[in-house]
DNA sequence: CGCATTTGACCTGCGC
DNA sequence: GCGCAGGTCAAATGCG
């Protein structure tokens, strides 16, 4: 739909393989990059907690706008991950049959739908769903052009809740998971039935952002990086919840530790910080938890 | 039995 | 207007 991808250029493709690491919104769809400060700042309006100058340092990096403005599609780039959002309000809405439907997806006939805004995270992962504390079930799968891989489509199950992610491969490195988040969670994580419970009220988890399970992120930040397996990155496992596909969920964390078998084993984090402080490095975690 | 997944069909938007 | 591709629906199926 809009976001065809505008594509037609997989995104996931754009994604992996550029120069440059970055903390991407997706232009798609109306959407845009993190440029500046003001962007950034969009990621704390929902809740994520980026510090620009944790950006400088490396943690996260924009890119260069120039070519994303042209280029929607292709405003999935970064080469190992990269949080990409978009804001897509004024984007049209479906047609619709049911009333029941989320308010971002289809409406009456003639109503445009209107999409919330997106965010894409790039995983490492060998399996395609990744626990994010959330429950979603799968309402469609699709192969996309340019991609042997298929994309899923997933949603909240949580009735009140409208969001969606699509969770894909990318094409040039199919060890990388693309997911995209679109809306934000009216509800709290679930509780891991295996593994205790998520559900503080952290402006990390409560208001978007998922807490992405094996959200990695570059320590270091080599500019030249192709690849994610070159890269420094931290991995993130938790316990899942309760289908099968979770459970894949569970054993990737596994597998992408072992991708990055050459690196220092991470310490296990304080327990006392929950996922987030799995997720989230401190020098994102700092502001919020200030604001707490 | 309830819930999640699968999968083909359908709908919509966009580019040509 | 047509075709393509992405996104969604919904019936069938599977699983615990």
């Amino acid at each position: 739909m809009e976001d065809k991808d505008r594509a037609s250029s997989d995104p996931a493709g754009d994604f992996v393989g550029k120069s440059s690491w970055n903390l991407g919104v997706d232009d798609s769809d109306g959407s845009h990059f993190f440029t500046d400060d003001r962007e950034r700042n969009m990621f704390g309006d929902i809740g994520w907690n980026l510090d620009p100058n944790r950006v400088d340092e490396g943690l996260l990096q924009p890119v260069q706008t120039s070519s994303i403005e042209t280029a929607p599609s292709s405003s999935y780039r970064s080469n190992n991950q990269s949080v990409s959002s978009s804001s897509s309000e004024d984007l049209p809405e479906k047609s619709t049959v049911s009333d029941e439907k989320p308010p971002d997806t289809l409406k009456k006939k003639g109503q445009k739908r209107v999409r919330q805004p997106r965010f894409a995270f790039m995983t490492k992962s060998e399996v395609d769903h990744l626990e994010d504390g959330y429950r979603w079930r799968k309402y469609g799968q699709k192969a996309v052009k340019n991609s042997p891989f298929p994309r899923s489509y997933y949603r909240c199950t949580n009735s009140k809740c409208t969001v969606k992610k699509r969770v894909e491969r990318s094409h040039e490195d199919p060890t990388i998971v693309i997911t995209t988040y679109e809306g934000q969670h009216c509800h709290h994580t679930v509780g891991f039935p295996r593994g205790g419970i998520i559900s503080h009220e952290s402006s990390f988890s409560s208001q978007f952002a998922p807490t992405m399970p094996q959200f990695y992120y570059p320590i270091q930040l080599p500019r030249e990086l192709n690849t994610c397996t070159t890269t420094t990155t931290t991995t993130v496992s938790q316990p899942c919840e309760r289908r099968h596909d979770y459970e894949a969920g569970r054993s990737s964390s596994a597998t992408m530790a072992a991708a990055d078998a050459s690196l220092p084993a991470l310490p296990p984090p304080p327990t006392d910080e929950g996922l987030l402080g799995d997720i989230v490095p401190r020098g994102m975690r700092n502001r919020d938890e200030r604001n707490i």
